[in-house]
DNA sequence: ATCTATTAATAACG
DNA sequence: TCGTTATTAATAGAT
């Protein structure tokens, strides 16, 4: 196609060479974003002219990656470099391990188990039982603390009455002391600024909160 | 080119889509080794029809890895590295599944369960009873099987001693009928050849081998 | 780059 | 998928 046939076989004139290459490189990009609107293809087009210099065309409805990636699994050909085998083979026995614990999983709790054997049974049900007594054990600690908490509390509650009573026991003391009209006044003084004098801090705080 | 100019954009009918994708995919691996010959180009090209069917061209005097190398050094883009964090990113993401999944086999086998709260304490005993519900529901099947199996071959056992016992007697009468001298030959002869004439098949062949 | 004679690619059809 | 053919598109060589 053009002023006259060519022979494909390497053009000799580097000039002529350049020339024909830019013209022909254009023209295959051209047909290939043409090709990828017209028919939904994924084209990824990569070229280097002689002097090194690289064109490259990718559809956009897609990246080199992606192609790569593909052309990966169609192809079976091992692109990647011995670090990417590594990665993949990392992945599967990470994947087999999951798989295993799912079992694993199922089997404790209850599923899946119609196809083991007795002994198999017997390992999961110990399994079970020494989880249960372990849970057990906690919720028993569990238990025990709050037990302890609550006497704690009823102590401290104790300790409060009996300070308030004697509180209160000195304050009369004191009322009837003042009944003397001279230091009414200051009595009245005193009670109206000092009620919540005693303002008594907890013997352990917060351990309520730790429930 | 054609009968008639078309636009470029995607061709509806899907037949004629798949007519065209065919001819320009050959035009454009064409092109490709026409300019890798007459320009000493070189040329990856990669095509995915629609369908998801692949077809390469690589220039004869290159390889695809060679040319992602060359790619890789050019444009900069660091092809291999994405391709290292996207199966990093995988190997995480399956680590952290491979984490929970392990907390939560240990939890169920009673560890790790000292930083617990109580509600989940509840919920894991939950989960331990009921799998032990299961597991013991199928130990008993596994048992109530074998106490059928063992009945089983009680009642043949009874079954064969009776016959046996009908044999023996059967096998006394003979040998008193024929205590005659005439006949004591033929006793002899026959006691020989046949001490287990009565070899009784078990009434469920292969039932004890279930277990 | 641009032009254009000529060849090559291909759309439509069988 | 293959072959044919009218027509358009690409491009070799020249400017």
């Amino acid at each position: 196609m053009g002023r006259g046939k060519i022979e494909i076989k390497r053009i000799e004139n580097s000039s002529n060479r350049q020339v024909t290459y830019s013209k022909r490189r254009n023209g295959i990009m051209k047909k290939a974003k043409e090709i990828t609107v017209l028919c939904d293809a994924k084209v990824s087009l990569v070229i280097f002219a002689s002097s090194g210099k690289m064109h490259e065309y990718c559809s956009p409805s897609t990246t080199l990656i992606d192609m790569l990636d593909m052309y990966h699994k169609q192809s079976g050909k091992r692109l990647w470099d011995a670090k990417h085998e590594n990665l993949s083979n990392e992945i599967d026995r990470i994947k087999k391990e999951n798989d295993n614990m799912q079992i694993e999983l199922r089997h404790l709790e209850g599923q899946d188990i119609s196809s083991l054997q007795p002994n198999e049974l017997l390992g999961i049900e110990h399994a079970l039982e020494n989880g249960l007594a372990c849970v057990r054990e906690k919720k028993m600690e569990f238990y025990k603390m709050k037990k302890k908490n609550e006497m704690n509390l009823e102590e401290e509650n104790k300790h409060l009455r009996f300070i308030l009573q004697q509180q209160e026991m000195a304050m009369e003391e004191n009322i009837r002391e003042m009944e003397n009209p001279y230091h009414q006044q200051r009595v009245r003084e005193y009670n109206s600024q000092m009620p919540f004098a005693f303002r008594v801090q907890p013997i352990q705080p917060n351990l309520q909160e730790r429930m």
